[in-house]
Order: C-alpha cells, then sequence, then structure tokens
DNA sequence: CCGAATCTGTGCGGCAGCGCACAGTGCGTT
DNA sequence: AACGCACTGTGCGCTGCCGCACAGATTCGG
C-alpha cells in the first residue's frame, strides 16, 4: 500500500494526511482521458499513485506537444496554492493507474489549516518551474535516441513496472518528433538489447544500460527532485 | 514618472505601494552584472523600471542559454512568495536600467501584510511558468529568423526605445544558436528595412514589420501577460 | 598613431531530423 | 476465415542549422 501511495501524501504528517484523505476520492485515470482542458479552471487535483499524466499543449499547424509529466512524484494541480488555476495545457492520462482526486475549491479551503500540504504543493509547483526550465534545454539540443531513453525511464518510474504499454506514435507525441525517428531510434536500442517491445508494450531489460543511453538530464531531474523535496520538509 | 514605473509596481493600491517602496532601494543595474546565482537563495528581489535581466542556464559542454527575460513588465524574485529561493538559473543584465531593490528577508516578512503585493506577484510567478512553457516549444520548433525577430521586439519593449545595445553574439547567446546563424537572419532583417544595427548597437525602424516576421508567439506572451495580470486584480 | 580587441560578414562540408510514400505484420471483430 | 485496423519498419530527397575557418571593418588603449 504505502509503496505505491503518491509520494506528496506520504510526505504528509499524519494528521494532515487524514484529513486531506477526507477531501479526496479513489480515482480511476483511465487511459486517454483529459482531467484539465487549457485555459479552463481546474476542477479537481489530482495525486497519483501509479499511472501518469502528460500536460500537453496544441499549437495552430503543429501536433500537440507535451510539456510536462505528472506522475506518483508530483501533484496535478499545484498551481491552486497560487490562488489561480489557468494552465496553458491540458492534462491528458497517458498511463492508466489510480489517483485521489480533490476537488479545487475543497483543497483551496483546505489549504489554510494545512501548512505542511501549502509546503509540499508550493516545493512542488517550484519543481515544475524548474524542470520546465531543464526540460526545455533538453528538447532544444540533445538527440532524438538519448532523449527516448530518458523518457522511457521516466515512464517505468511512473508505472513501476518493467513492463508498461506506450506505442511509438505515442512517444512520437511525447518527444516532439516524428514517429520514424522514435523507430529508428527505439530499433537501436532494442538491438542493443536494452529494451523489448511488441505492439505497444514496451519491456525495459537493462534499466543500467538505458540511463547509460539516455542523456544525464535523467539523473538531474531526480537529483532535482530529490533536493526541493529536502528543503519543503523543515518549517 | 510613471511611464518608467515598474508595471507590477503600477498595479498596487497607493497605500501598499506606499510601503512597498519604503522596503526598496533604487538600483543601478549595470550591463553584465549578475543579480542571483545558481542554486544560491536569492539576497534580492528587483523590480525593474528599464532595461531587462536575462535567466540564464549552463550546461555543461554548451554556452550559457537564455531561458526567461525580466523587464518592467515582471520581477525577478516572484520564487519568494513561495517561501522559497533556490533558482536553476542565474539573473545576468543584458539591458542596463534602473531597479526597485528589496532585500528578500524583508520583502518576505512585508508579504503578510501586503495582500495585492501577494496576489500580484503570485501572478507573475504563473506568468513565468506559462511563459516557459511557450518559449520552450517556440524555441524549439520555431526558425532563427523569426525568434530573432520576436526577441528583438522583446528587447525594443523593455528598452522602451527605438534604439538600444545588443550585439549578435549576445542575441545567439539568448537564442541558443550560432553568431553566424544570427549575422545570417539579421542581414535578411536589415536589408527588408526593418531593423538597422551597427556594432552593438540596434535600431528598429519598423516594428509593424518586424511583428510580421517574428513568429506570432511574440504576440501570444504579451497576451498571456495581460489575462493573467487582470486576474490578480480583482481580490 | 599603431596594434589589439571587438564586431560583423562569407564560404563550405556535414548531418540530424523532416515530409512523403509505401510495405509488412500481428490483433480483434464479425 | 476473412477483413480491417493499429502498430511497426524502410527508402529517398530536402533543408536548416552546425562546426570550422578566415576576412574585412570599426573602435579602443597605450
Amino acid at each position: 500500500m504505502a509503496s505505491s501511495e503518491n509520494q506528496l501524501i506520504a510526505q504528509l504528517p499524519d494528521g494532515e494526511r487524514r484529513r486531506l484523505l477526507a477531501l479526496s476520492e479513489p480515482f480511476e485515470m483511465v487511459l486517454s482521458t483529459e482531467l484539465s482542458e487549457r485555459g479552463r479552471p481546474l476542477t479537481h487535483a489530482h495525486f497519483p499513485r501509479e499511472g501518469f499524466i502528460s500536460l500537453v499543449i496544441d499549437r495552430e499547424g503543429y501536433p500537440p506537444l507535451e510539456v510536462g509529466m505528472v506522475g506518483r512524484e508530483s501533484m496535478l494541480g499545484s498551481e491552486l496554492v497560487l490562488g489561480l488555476a489557468q494552465t496553458p495545457w491540458r492534462a491528458v492520462v497517458h498511463g492508466p493507474g489510480d489517483s485521489w482526486r480533490v476537488s479545487a475549491a475543497a483543497l483551496r479551503r483546505a489549504l489554510n489549516a494545512l501548512p505542511v500540504l501549502r509546503r509540499v504543493m508550493q516545493a512542488s509547483l517550484l519543481v515544475r518551474l524548474h524542470q520546465q526550465v531543464l526540460t526545455a534545454a533538453c528538447e532544444r539540443f540533445h538527440m532524438v535516441e538519448p532523449r527516448l531513453a530518458r523518457r522511457l525511464l521516466m515512464s517505468q518510474d511512473r508505472a513501476q513496472a518493467d513492463s508498461f504499454p506506450i506505442t511509438q506514435e505515442l512517444l512520437a507525441l511525447l518527444l516532439g518528433v516524428r514517429r520514424v525517428s522514435v523507430t529508428q531510434a527505439a530499433g537501436h536500442l532494442q538491438r542493443a538489447g536494452l529494451i523489448q517491445y511488441h505492439r505497444g508494450k514496451i519491456t525495459v531489460l537493462d534499466r543500467k544500460g538505458l540511463m547509460e543511453e539516455s542523456c544525464h538530464c535523467y539523473q538531474a531531474d531526480r537529483q532535482l527532485l530529490n533536493e526541493l523535496s529536502i528543503n519543503a520538509r523543515p518549517s
């Protein structure tokens, strides 16, 4: 149970956790459903326990592009800690799983009484900002194959399993490249024995090897998460 | 005077503005100086009244890259509203001018008593996040020339003059491309009669034409700023 | 006044990813 | 069994930007 708990919730002291969960309801995140629309105020925040949500923007004349990822290490809706909830992205479920769902109004009210939750959400928002920056540089300058490797590792972390469903078509969307480019990069990784895939299901065979192929943005990301989470803990 | 006031400060009601300015000191932002270092907590927030500050990240094996820009429409240090002040970027003055400078500690204390300032800073932080996302997509997919045009318009807005100092070398850094690419794109724009430059000084001749050459990310950016600023106003 | 540093311009080969088009292959449905 | 659909694989020409190298031009410092 604890192993599949959302990691922000896990950071809360017992009292706050109970009060937050009392406001929450278990929610099944179904593949490809939308949890928020662009420009609309958020109706619910989500604390995923498994699976992941992609933050996706639509640009005229281009296919959609992923600009962020929310899994059990994070939450959807940390902007609510600012009292504002419009976002420029859509939130789409790309890894099925369960979440705790809280209505925006209830969460906003509860924030006053839950100081640690407030801190955690503030830190989470800052993490999102920092990740945005680092990811932007990564997407801009690194080549497809390392980025694909990074991406697979990230997905695996959220899925908490060696094997998880994801098509090359979707990966192309997430990376902002053609599907063909994914096919080629993935072919490499497969021939190298690092991964194995078949019709929308990918299995990571050699996690360590995959980390070597990935740009070190993956590690930078994880480090960032640790640093800022620790900072959130002390009052 | 009002025309060269920082626009966030201009949004404050008289009482709050007076109290904030009482904590502030006028500060001269000198070209190429650093107002914050990567990873270090911010010592001072800045509200520029003219000129601009670049947010710059350093990546191993690559030249530095600009990931954001702070001028009179914004502030340096809105993260302080989260009670946290580590940032992944350095803040470097790339357009000289004056700012209001407030120590981080004083600002943090004052935030409790100044609700409108708090709102304004929250909105400003959200704007930064949104801009990060949109700019990332722009940098990734648009070509050099439109991005250069956009960039020049942005610089002009902050400088509040048709003519302002900036070298192609610096522009290359800001755009994340080679200096040569800037030379070529700038040559185009000059031959088209939109700009005119000479040894580190650029003059915008045809602002309208420049907007047509720029990707519409420029307009999207301004629109975003308006929408979110308006939202900050009503309590 | 002369050398040095700064800023801008040009040429050339290379390459990663793009757009487009098409061809297999496994899976589900009726 | 047969069909359709989703997923994956391959080929080809194009192009925008890169890395490298060098050259003219203007300003600055001693």
